[in-house]
DNA sequence: ATCTATTTATAATT
DNA sequence: TAATTATAAATAGAT
């Protein structure tokens, strides 16, 4: 008897797959792959990862190494270097509480509302008169860099802002070390919602599957997501 | 003249890499391919995710769709146990019961509004001034659309810190969020660290960041944050 | 960065 | 859900 070989794997586009029982299969797989990409990607180079995978149904899959947890903290933490802006911001006005944490946004804010209208007025007034003043030449170039540096002085502040009001918080209570000395345990690798531990050999790598009651088990069998 | 075929790709074992060039350039092609990977299951099969990546150096790199603070936000909110910050917050402030975290929370928006008002004699007190910084004086540097993009993005700091706080306290009581305010904008990825973006498709993103940034062929708008 | 030879990942099928 | 298999992709080593 013939028998009918699978064509094996095919190409495809990389677009929302229709098919739900496909998407399923397929996320299934390559979550999978991918968490162990990460996992190698840790041992191969010493580094560590998180990677958080929400599905449209909101359930969650993690992997973390060492911990998803602490390398979010890190992230969150994270402040390599303050410009002077946002030194500047921080200092100068030397922000003691959460309220007025947000009324300096605030102002901010409403500073911004005003150059705004202010700005709205200029424009009329370039359209009106046709000039060629600097400020209606080259702006794609220019002000993407402007924009870069921008968004660079808004992220640093951002996080500014969050370190601010952790330490705010910090300092209302006793004790506490949210941004402290972090207890880094190297060596676990923190793993959600996956079934074979793509561990690897020498590296030691243990899996931990705590999964709280919320119940993102595994669903298989129907509605996956 | 007789060519010399390299070997191709050869096993190696996944453990850490000693030779440093070859760890570096591992690193960095291994990354690429996560996110990659990480790129196609998002647009596949409709799922979010973000990864970050830390250095030994203490470098970060981070993929995300549609961004990493939104991404790690929700990851937070559902976190199973309280973070040693919101054990604070609620401790220093001995807070018991929900109706009690609501009165917080209004005391904090009111508190909030009162100062909009009284940033209002701020404003004109810097007009006055003329100050050098970036969110006092240039202002009238940029065009319309960037001044949008700032305006936006104060606002979304100053929601950030809303959400942190709406945050913390609905981890405390395990349930629900009073402000159910999110910047989830759907659509976009937040891609730092990366080298060059291996397909794009459709739209292409230009996304304003102090790192490059690409898009798997998600190019959407991005906010500054 | 580019180029292969190979190893891996995985789409389709059972 | 777990194999199988043929093929697409990723990538180790060298340039």
């Amino acid at each position: 008897m013939a028998k009918k070989p699978s064509l094996g794997r095919q190409k495809i586009k990389i677009a929302k797959i229709q098919i739900k029982n496909h998407l399923q299969v397929t996320f299934s797989k390559r979550r999978s792959g991918l968490f162990k990409k990460a996992s190698e990607l840790c041992t191969l180079c010493g580094v560590e990862i998180a990677i958080v995978v929400f599905s449209p149904a909101g359930k969650v899959f993690s992997f973390g190494h060492p911990k998803v947890e602490s390398i979010i903290d890190r992230f969150l933490a994270r402040s390599p270097h303050l410009n002077s802006t946002s030194l500047h911001l921080v200092e100068s006005h030397r922000i003691a509480s959460i309220p007025e944490l947000n009324m300096q946004l605030t102002c901010m804010l409403n500073e911004l509302e005003a150059e705004k209208k202010r700005s709205e007025t200029l424009d009329e007034m370039r359209k009106a008169s046709q000039s060629q003043f600097w400020w209606e030449a080259p702006i794609e170039d220019l002000n993407l860099h402007e924009l870069e540096q921008l968004k660079d002085s808004m992220e640093e502040l951002k996080k500014t802002v969050t370190i601010q009001a952790n330490r705010l918080l910090a300092e209302n209570s006793n004790s506490m070390s949210f941004f402290g000395t972090n207890n880094s345990i190297r060596g676990g690798v923190d793993y959600h919602e996956m079934k074979p531990a793509p561990i690897i050999s020498s590296s030691s790598s243990s899996v931990a599957s705590h999964v709280p009651s919320y119940g993102y088990g595994y669903g298989y069998g129907h509605g996956l997501f």
